[in-house]
DNA sequence: TTGTAAGCGTTATCAC
DNA sequence: GTGATAACGCTTACAA
């Protein structure tokens, strides 16, 4: 093969000419310093800098091969739910030398399926997967890379894969039976769709658990499902709202529903939480800045991505981890939020 | 040199031994099908479907001098400022069959630096940079790579940088001339940090100009600095009234701030926009719907994703594209905010 | 401590 | 249309 472009950029031989060693010895004043001599290791070093050379990763990875990458694929970058905890993953990366090679799917299975082969093909150490419910062929391509990954989010009860994770349906009863002792009785929720998002689905049946004990059902006029949006959280709340009687809790699958929500009601000139209590999970700061008083339940979310980070680095590091690490959720009682007496 | 590790999966001389032709041929299938007679073609993929074969993408890098890849480099994933762009960013890139390499710096110029090196070492095709400011070094090192680059978020005067943009400073004039219009005199800034984000600086510059050209002058006592979070837009708000008077007009660096700013004057009883006006640019959806009648300034933030993708794409392809972009901002008024007529 | 050289898995040139 | 094979830039076993 001739050559078909002439490289323009310093490559590691360059460095090695100039500083007079054999580009062995070059590699090894770059990955392992201690192995050089101090005065060759400064020549090299004075060479490098010369040079300007950056190291070609694509020839690093085929010789070494690792790339020192790290694949996260999340259902979608469009809201901030997730941008905590990628930003503490790739916080964490950063810090240990890794690069983060990150990808959504707009929560569809297969494009998760092409899009996790995509990062595979470029190259990764590990791989960051959100959630638990995934493609039977994406854990099979994972199984044949022998990949590292951790699910994260969520937490697998089949103890079949490593996560980083909370239980999203204890979350969700906790919030409900905190609903249930300030003497609520009419609940509604605006949940998460629950066919593509098993977080979703987790927190639906963590209410219904909860009510039921008590007694209580949710209607099917009381529940709707809806996307992550804030138009979605208005709609829903007009939707649960279309009854003769309110209900006095409203519970929504994340904050991005709730804040549409509580806009509805302010809209609507209904009182938070006077009339209605609105009650969301993850970063509820935003609304409970405007709406004072809302109890709401705050998830782990920078934990998760520094987490399950550490686990990665870990297990490339060969050393042992738990398979399953579950983080604590937190729920923020900032007031009263007991059912209109009037009822 | 010894095999160190024996490879698991799949390589392209075992997918030519099963289906009988060479590595090149299978070469050829997998990116050039049509130059391949459709039963060997046939072939070859029955024989890449049996093993699974997914490509070493750092063979192919080294091979074929192209990572399909492009980096971008952002201030912060922290808040869902970037969220928009990163998002369309990365939509449109992989609709062309790239993958997005991100890295974040926290406003560190000389972080930018490294996480700029690491990508290059990654190996991309292409990278997109936020903002006009950059280490000098940064723009060498992007020049002895040859790398094709594109800034986003702002436009270089100089013209001597691609950028896919805005003009921060003149939208930043346009909301202040929006407020005058509408009889505003007494104005306050809660701006983000001038020092280290030059968008910052030239709306903060904008608002300056547009009010001298009417005689009027920011009291040092009306301008802060602030990080852009929302506990900062409160510390803001209560500092740019701490003066005898308040203020009828707020202009806030971005919509983080702003919407601290607001839940701050809700917190002290002051009515939005009756008593003052608080404006805020990029993604104001949620604050307008907390406190309707407020006038905003909209960032094309989605559309500036998916140029910046189309910009290096068409040059990766070797088409001549503009060296300036220029997106238009969108001043969204939703109500009247004339400064109170008690004043 | 340093050098030699094989090998990583592809692509692309050239010959057939 | 297909095959043989050099080359991509680096790491690492082994020799010195």
């Amino acid at each position: 093969m001739k050559p078909r472009q002439p490289r323009k950029s310093a490559k590691l031989s360059d460095v090695a000419r100039l500083a007079k060693v054999s580009t062995a010895t070059v590699s090894r004043a770059l990955t392992l310093p201690h192995k050089v001599k101090p005065l060759t290791l400064a020549r090299i070093q004075q060479a490098v800098k010369t040079l300007g050379y950056v190291a070609h990763g694509a020839a690093r990875a085929l010789a070494s091969r690792r790339t020192r990458t790290i694949g996260a694929v999340i259902p979608t970058l469009d809201n901030a739910i997730f941008a905590n905890t990628i930003h503490a993953l790739q916080k964490t990366l950063d810090e240990a030398g890794y690069t983060l090679l990150l990808a959504s799917h707009e929560f569809n299975a297969d494009v998760e399926v092409r899009v996790t082969r995509a990062l595979i093909e470029r190259g990764i150490d590990g791989l960051v997967l959100l959630g638990t419910t995934h493609h039977p062929g994406l854990f099979q391509m994972i199984e044949a890379h022998q990949l590292p990954y951790v699910l994260t989010w969520a937490l697998d009860q089949s103890g079949r894969h490593p996560c980083v994770g909370f239980d999203n349906r204890a979350a969700a009863s906790r919030i409900a039976n905190h609903l249930l002792d300030l003497g609520h009785r009419e609940f509604a929720m605006i949940s998460g769709i629950t066919a593509v998002n098993e977080r979703a689905k987790e927190r639906l049946d963590g209410v219904r658990t909860a009510l039921s004990a008590h007694g209580i059902r949710l209607a099917p006029s009381r529940i709707v499902e809806k996307p992550f949006t804030l138009s979605a959280g208005r709609e829903g709340l007009s939707e649960v709202t279309a009854g003769r009687e309110l209900p006095t809790a409203v519970i929504c699958g994340n904050d991005v529903l709730a804040i549409g929500a509580m806009a509805e009601c302010h809209a609507r000139g209904i009182a938070i939480p006077q009339q209605v209590s609105v009650t969301g999970f993850d970063d509820m700061e935003i609304a409970s800045l405007m709406t004072p008083g809302l109890t709401t339940m705050h998830f782990p979310t920078t934990e998760l991505g520094t987490d399950a980070a550490r686990h990665l680095l870990a297990r490339l590091r060969g050393e042992k981890v738990p398979l399953l690490t579950e983080l604590p959720v937190e729920l923020i009682v900032r007031g009263t939020t007991a059912p209109p007496p009037a009822r």
